[in-house]
RNA sequence: GGGCGUUUAGCUCAGCUGGUUCAGAGCAUCUGCCUUACAAGCAGAGGGUCGGCGGUUCGAAUCCGUCAACGCCCACCA
């Protein structure tokens, strides 16, 4: 077979991926064998792929396939979120492109447009995780507003309802006012913002000119006529128009004579009350605050506690509304800015100073939120997080990294119930009907609905069209929160086989970014649902940042298309590129350089296949470096399988891949084959080719969940193997490495250093490597066993032991012994007296720290013996190297 | 304002319960090689007072205290 020099990755990985599809190899079936099951983090249905879903899909394939390649019935189910805000305001967009207001449609017409464009977009990236190599069971992709999962959504919504736990009522709520739906806390992003501070004049109402002078420690402002203010520091002038009174401190004696009067609101010359309260902060700005209960969660509580009136000002876009009275009809920032200039105009400016405060953002539109009063429906938390808590911190369902326990748990023991309606076309209908004599009732249904409605208002004349059901969907993680559950049809058919065999799941693979919103909820919902955790451990991954450490983002251009990656390194390559660079929890630094190092890889592995597979055998006898050297990379194979078994096991799986990487072209490519390979045009003997094809396989089984297209591709060619086999179901079980195994393995590292020795002295005096040597031992080689191997790595025509190294050659020590080339007249004894002397130098030095350590009584008696004993032999070591030095010195001198 | 985490080679990171020449790996760098598997390669080499200070100990990258820088999460100061 006549290979490339080149592994050229698109020729093979459509070609495998496609059999793999055609064999059913993702498919999964409960049977008697362990499961070992993942769910997706469903992506949004219209996004694309990007790095972030590369790197957790990677990790998530791997774990896939190795638990399959343990002989467990891996099922990894994809699918996607119908994500109500993103996808909604995508299809506002679109609609709008082409002149459509989402206001002129009814619903049904805007959900039609919705369903188009989601069959448009939806499942793009599903089939770009494909090209990723992805080994998810296709054949059940869900949506989680198909038909199950909507209805699970359904039947859950119902049940909270019935148990108690939903409610529905008027509450300040984040509003986004482009978005226009209330958000729940979790999807506020506070910012810093470099703003400014208002400072208004509040006149003192029906204020007699004379006035009290003010008593000690006071602060009465008075203008050029004398009448009496007083200031009020605010960040949003813009929200006057809804103040319903002004609080200080009671105890603020700077502020004693505001007490009991009235002031007037700047320019709408409103009389409104001064409260006291001590929630108000003596050192923030003047101590009077401007109370706006519907506009602000703080001012709220005041307006509740003092039964203050509200005035909404705003219409739901963030515009001004008619009760504002003023600027009707313009937009928040624009007022704010109008205002500043009307103040001042009016004089009722004070000043203004830069300020820098946080501002809540939404999430996904990215608006600034506006606290709202309106109706909505909420879910009580506290029975959840109470069941949640403790799985999590005695570590029955694990974390990786385990620090995200105490994020988990401060938000648990703070809770908020969950704002879960959301006032958008594009989710799950809330199931409540209003009743036409008010109330409503929740149900499945509109029938069961109107059951209840008969029910409840004793009219049996009521038909469905009487009621009318809510206009809100439901939050987006209302569905989410149930899919480890309804993937597997648990909620609707609880206790069927597929949820009884699959759940709980194995691994969660997810960004901690998510952990309120996805993570806690659906631990929750696994335990009121199944009763029991929905995986058993999370691996939170870091995020994806461009090398100089910057989140990818669309504005700075530094996230690199995924796809455009795969075409350049091959999916094998961006899969290693991603996983070199990616410790659990911490951040990537992603760099295309890791990439090109991935598929530098691929290179490697396909042209050490391509030398053994070029090889002829013959029924020769097998040479002893051969022999010793299937011996040592046997053991070496076991080790690392082993090493690579417990990393695993910590989720390690980036230094796993390393451990692989390094036994691949290090050990196997770099020692093993050069170790073993016959001199050019020559066959090789039948023993050592079957274990080395042996060796071949085994690599690539460890390195198949890492790199499945060319560990397939080679794993295929590398025996005959029948249709519809794959490395993929391949059973990967190597024995533990013995204690001859790792004496071996040991014994082989001074073989190294040996060869390295040589090497070295070659490179310095610039011996071309296929020049023999000549290696004398100075008394005995502790390795003398290997001597085959040594010769054929280090081009050497003979070792020989001597009692002393003989004239004009360059040393080295291994270990306490000291090795010599002959070098004839090529020896430059100057040079060579400095190494030396460089050497004897260090070990001197060596030495008295040694033994400063070993004439300390209080370490000879308190450390242990055998530390103690580790130090004599380290005392006796450098003594006899450097008595060794001296005399060699001495001689060189001559 | 609270909580958590990080700081080890030029870069990205390992280093578990203090003790084997423990100061490591990969990449990058430097030197020499187109040696018929691979220049996407081969063979070598250099490089760090383990963030600062103090303490515990026979012994500290590792434990304790403190300071500093950076990062993340939470929190209603207008």
């Amino acid at each position: 077979m006549e290979l490339a020099s080149k592994y050229n990755p698109s020729d093979v990985e459509g070609k495998w991926y496609q059999y793999w599809l055609d064999n059913k190899l993702f498919s999964s079936k409960p049977d008697g064998r362990e499961p070992y099951t993942v769910v997706i983090p469903p992506p949004n249905v219209t996004g694309i792929l990007h790095m972030g879903h590369v790197l957790n899909n990677t990790i998530q394939d791997i774990l896939v396939r190795r638990a399959r390649m343990e002989g467990k019935n891996a099922c990894w189910v994809p699918g996607t979120d119908h994500a109500s805000i993103a996808t909604e305001a995508k299809v506002v967009n679109k609609l709008a492109e082409q002149g459509i207001k989402k206001s002129d449609l009814t619903r049904e017409e805007f959900l039609k447009h919705a369903w188009a464009w989601t069959e448009e977009h939806g499942g793009i990236i599903l089939k770009q995780l494909r090209k990723l190599g992805a080994s998810c069971d296709w054949d059940r992709t869900a949506f989680t507003m198909d038909e199950k999962r909507s209805a699970s959504v359904i039947k859950v919504f119902v049940d909270l309802y019935n148990k108690g736990l939903i409610y529905r009522g008027v509450r300040m709520v984040n509003w986004d006012p482009k978005a226009l739906t209330a958000l729940s806390d979790e999807e506020v992003i506070y910012k810093e913002e470099h703003s400014k501070l208002y400072y208004l004049r509040y006149y003192v109402a029906d204020d007699d000119l004379s006035g009290e002078t003010g008593a000690e420690g006071e602060v009465v402002h008075r203008d050029a006529q004398g009448r009496r203010y007083a200031v009020v520091a605010t960040t949003r002038p813009e929200t006057i128009m809804g103040d319903t009174a002004m609080c200080i401190n009671p105890d603020d004696p700077k502020n004693q004579w505001l007490k009991g009067k009235k002031v007037m609101v700047p320019l709408v010359n409103r009389v409104i009350p001064v409260i006291q309260d001590s929630y108000v902060d003596i050192e923030f700005g003047t101590g009077c605050l401007k109370v706006t209960p519907a506009h602000d969660v703080n001012d709220y509580m005041l307006g509740e506690k003092y039964n203050l009136q509200s005035i909404d000002i705003f219409n739901d876009n963030g515009t001004l509304s008619e009760a504002a009275g003023l600027y009707v009809g313009m937009d928040r920032f624009d007022v704010r800015e109008q205002i500043e200039k009307d103040l001042e105009a009016a004089g009722l400016l004070e000043k203004v100073e830069a300020y820098t405060n946080k501002v809540g953002f939404s999430e996904r539109t990215n608006v600034a939120i506006e606290p709202k009063l309106s109706m909505q429906w909420f879910l009580k938390m506290q029975h959840f997080a109470d069941m949640a808590l403790p799985p999590v911190m005695n570590d029955e369902l694990k974390f990786y990294p385990a620090k995200y326990k105490n994020t988990y748990k401060n938000w648990l023991e703070n809770i908020k119930d969950w704002c879960i309606s959301r006032q958008l076309w594009w989710g799950h209908r809330i199931p409540a009907y209003f009743l036409p004599e008010g109330g409503y009732v929740v149900a499945e249904n509109i029938d069961k609905a109107l059951e209840l409605a008969k029910e409840k208002t004793g009219n049996q004349n009521l038909t469905t069209a009487d009621l009318r059901q809510d206009e809100d969907a439901l939050d987006t993680w209302f569905s989410s929160w149930l899919w480890p559950i309804s993937l597997f049809d648990g909620i609707n058919n609880p206790g069927n086989e597929e949820i009884n065999y699959y759940y709980p799941t194995a691994d969660l693979v997810t960004g901690p970014d998510i952990i309120f919103f996805w993570v806690a909820r659906m631990i929750m919902a696994g335990y009121e649902y199944q009763g029991q955790m929905p995986f058993k451990n999370v691996y939170f991954t870091g995020i994806v940042r461009d090398k100089l450490g910057r989140k990818m983002s669309k504005q700075l251009g530094n996230s690199p298309d995924p796809l455009d990656l795969i075409e350049r390194y091959g999916a094998d390559g961006v899969r290693m590129g991603m996983m070199l660079s990616a410790p659990a929890g911490n951040d990537i630094l992603f760099d295309d350089a890791l990439c090109e190092q991935g598929r530098n890889f691929n290179n490697k592995i396909w042209n050490a296949f391509r030398l053994v597979k070029g090889w002829e055998t013959a029924a020769i006898e097998q040479p002893e470096s051969a022999a010793l050297a299937t011996k040592w990379f046997d053991a070496m194979l076991k080790k690392t399988a082993a090493e690579v078994a417990d990393l695993f096991s910590k989720y390690r799986l980036s230094e796993a891949l390393m451990a692989v990487y390094k036994l691949f072209w290090d050990e196997f490519s770099s020692w093993y084959l050069e170790m073993i390979k016959p001199a050019y045009g020559q066959p090789i003997d039948q023993k050592t080719y079957d274990e080395t094809l042996r060796f071949f396989d085994n690599l690539l089984k460890l390195l198949h969940p890492f790199m499945p297209f060319i560990t397939e591709e080679l794993w295929q060619h590398i025996y005959d193997r029948k249709e519809g086999e794959s490395i993929m179901l391949s059973v990967l079980k190597l024995d533990a490495p013995t204690e001859a195994d790792e004496k071996l393995i040991a014994d082989i590292e001074l073989v190294k250093n040996i060869v390295a020795g040589v090497r070295t002295v070659r490179n310095q005096k610039n011996i071309a490597p296929k020049e023999a040597l000549k290696l004398e031992v100075v008394e005995l080689n502790p390795v003398a066993a290997y001597e085959p191997v040594i010769k054929k790595m280090a081009n050497l025509e003979s070792i020989e032991t001597v009692a002393q190294k003989g004239e004009g050659t360059a040393s080295f020590l291994v270990g306490t012994t000291e090795f010599a080339v002959p070098l004839g007249n090529l020896i430059d004894v100057e040079a060579e007296i400095a190494k030396q002397e460089a050497e004897l130098k260090y070990l001197e030095g060596f030495l008295i720290g040694v033994q400063k350590k070993l004439s300390n009584e209080k370490f000879v008696a308190n450390a242990p013996a055998a530390v103690v004993e580790m130090e004599r032999k380290k005392q006796a070591d450098a003594e006899s190297k450097i008595a060794a030095l001296k005399e060699s010195l001495a001689k060189l001198k001559k």
